[in-house]
DNA sequence: TCGCGGGATGATACATCATTACGTTTGATA
DNA sequence: TATCAAACGTAATGATGTATCATCCCGCGA
């Protein structure tokens, strides 16, 4: 098995280092693009960071601990947005969802592996697919853009768990 | 270049042929599975080839003429679906919209080339992909049941036109 | 330090996409 | 032709995403 090279957290990974980090590259990217990570995107990248599972806009909303207040969905649609255009969030489509990029790693960004069991989603090195996609798309005539691989099935544990 | 393969329809493609092939499969498709293919079935099936762009469910309410009267949301879902279990129209997640499968190729139903110019899709043969996503999965100890892959770009007329 | 200009926000309303619930009709078949 | 499950018709509602606009705040130059 290849289970080093898995791309899922652990079992019982630190998830405090998941979330520091992911912020300390938010507040990276956006230093050299001279963006700002105001205290609403932040809170909004928290919220996502939170989890491993994608996370809906309107469950991003209805946890938004706002000093009593409750923002509007413009304002979490617009925090969302932002990051996406920054890479540190994803929207799965097939799901109506986000969740936060895993890690600046090769080909990232392109592949979802999403568990159906624990709603995990991981994003494995795409590299491979990438190159089919571009064989492909030569052999279409198709001028390629972007893609977007969403696969589903069980992650090692919840596979594990069903019974090997 | 590999034009005579491309999944895409020529400009000038009989289109009525599309339309026609399309409602004969939907009918051979549920005689062998002896399902009915219902007046309402097929009025949206025939909405949904009436293009090879993807159609939204309440565009296809709009247009269904329907002795005066407008049918419910609900309808139109319910022969979406039952649709979309033949095989024989797929929802584009990304888009939240429906097209018609274009054909019973092998590993059909699993990649998109969608067009960003005319929004037209093409299902080229995914096989290709669909061995990258198995190795993917495998080293990843991830347990394969489905995948979607969206594509975006140009088509090769949309390409052609906006300057080779 | 003051004021300017553009980006971000707060708030309301609205647009779009999809499902649930329930009673009625229809069609296959025994 | 009696029966029963599947499909339909309809209304209501839930879930997701945008448009608009006045206001606020921050960086920056005078």
């Amino acid at each position: 098995m290849a289970a080093e090279s898995s791309p899922f957290p652990g079992r019982r990974h630190d998830h405090d280092v998941c979330i520091s980090e992911g912020l300390a590259r938010a507040e990276e990217i956006c230093r050299v693009r001279r963006e700002r990570l105001t205290e609403n995107r932040r809170a909004v990248l928290e919220l996502v960071l939170a989890e491993h599972q994608p996370v809906g806009a309107y469950d991003i909303l209805e946890r938004f601990d706002w000093k009593g207040r409750r923002p509007a969905p413009a304002q979490i649609y617009r925090a969302l947005s932002f990051l996406e255009t920054l890479g540190i969030v994803h929207r799965i489509a097939s799901r109506n969802a986000y969740v936060a990029c895993s890690g600046p790693k090769e080909g990232h960004g392109t592949v979802f592996l999403v568990c159906t069991e624990c709603g995990t989603v991981a994003e494995p090195n795409g590299a491979g697919v990438g190159r089919s996609v571009r064989e492909l798309a030569d052999v279409s005539g198709f001028e390629l853009h972007t893609h977007v691989l969403e696969v589903t099935g069980l992650c090692p544990e919840c596979s594990q768990a069903s019974g090997v």
